[in-house]
DNA sequence: TTTTTGCATTTTGCATTAAAAATCATTGAT
DNA sequence: ATCAATGATTTTTAATGCAAAATGCAAAAA
């Protein structure tokens, strides 16, 4: 049987273990989305029943995934009075913002090490689509792909424990970041730090990525500290 | 009524919020600490119908508790298949170890700037109880000391970011270490190693005791990856 | 004897429902 | 008029029930 299986996923082309998402899982998912693209606001409070009737889904499900959120810190639950979408605090966020600078300083020095030439150009390739939306000013644009960018650099360390935390990290201040990059002039400067981060990476030069990468958390916490 | 109880509290000594848990917080704790303790084994399969007499509760909440322990990367979640208690492999293993000495050398640089003379006293606290375990050979109070010392260095960081993200992953990986020590000379290392930390955290020099960190992971992963 | 197919049992996934708690509004007392 | 208390409504919590899926076993065919 499991032989039969294995030559019908080798005709497939060897993908294909048939994913078949719980609704559970669908449902962290689509509510995560929704509270980092804002659809949900910060302190807003979630109903379980609105909320329920807007996804098509009974109640079991969606409780289940706003206790998952509420691990990875999106959501805060309190206890018999429901669940409201978290608003980091300022101290929360400076302290996330040093956390994801040394983490991604770890990846620098991995990457340096590690990292093909493809894998950086692909970094670099991401970076210039970034340019041009910054050029054409399409902000939501643009800051997604700022954050590829970092989340890529990541990744490429090829240490996978280090990308998800990462990940989950930069998703609970994603929605204020987005907010403080709201003024031009810091705009512009922001730009100007991830082109520095570039050129470290093409030179694989670790301490000067390092370097610029924990200067560009810094400096995001002074666009942001104002926002909150 | 409000008022009421306030004042209880406040003759209670200004603790008590009245400290009432959901359920499924209840079950989340118990259950972490089950396989922590390794009450369930790595890759034991979690049958939920077993563990809902064993707890005294119905499924609804164990169901939620494992999500949220799956969202921890405790326990894997197969679907339409059950539950199994995660066998962290050994990258993942070395890519855990390697995260937290980072983010500890980061703590070791907060924690020398700002921790008072009191809170480095509390760690040598720990560290000498912890010494007393190793020389009565009390392998268990051991191990959780030394868990404690590494956890009180992190918490002293002041950054609660930190602290709580380290705490998650050193959770994923207690098990294993916990083997990893089994070997008399091993043990002897990790005690010298300790040590060397304490004595750089008392001279507050954040280098030395960041290198100090950093070597602890590396050799706790020499140490663990023959048990794996 | 080995493999395969169909059936029975077990187990999970989700919805519904019942109970507990909180919020809100109204009423009565000071 | 204000505040407190009580009852009604809403909302959350947790248990139960039902349907779908997987596992294991046995019987039949190669």
């Amino acid at each position: 049987m499991a032989g039969e299986t294995g030559g019908v996923n080798q005709a497939l082309g060897e993908s294909l273990p048939i994913i078949r998402r719980s609704l559970h899982d669908e449902v962290v998912s689509r509510v995560r989305d929704l509270i980092i693209e804002g659809v949900l606001a910060p302190g807003a409070r979630v109903h379980e029943g609105n909320l329920c009737d807007k996804l098509g889904v009974s109640r079991t499900p969606l409780r289940e995934a706003l206790k998952v959120l509420a691990s990875e810190g999106l959501i805060e639950l309190m206890p018999n009075r429901g669940a409201m979408v978290r608003r980091p605090t300022p101290p929360e966020v400076l302290d996330t913002l040093t956390v994801l600078g040394e983490m991604e300083a770890l990846a620098a020095k991995l990457v340096c090490a590690r990292a093909g030439d493809a894998d950086i150009a692909e970094v670099r390739a991401i970076h210039m689509r970034m340019l041009d939306c910054f050029a054409r000013r399409d902000r939501l644009e643009y800051f997604k792909l700022n954050q590829s960018v970092h989340s890529a650099i990541v990744r490429l360390s090829g240490n996978r424990v280090l990308a998800a935390t990462h990940d989950t990290l930069q998703a609970r201040i994603k929605r204020v970041r987005f907010l403080g990059n709201e003024r031009e002039e810091n705009w512009h400067r922001a730009v100007a730090e991830h082109e520095e981060m570039i050129a470290a990476l093409e030179a694989r030069d670790a301490r000067r990525l390092g370097r610029a990468l924990r200067a560009h958390m810094e400096n995001a916490w002074q666009r942001v500290r104002d926002a909150l």
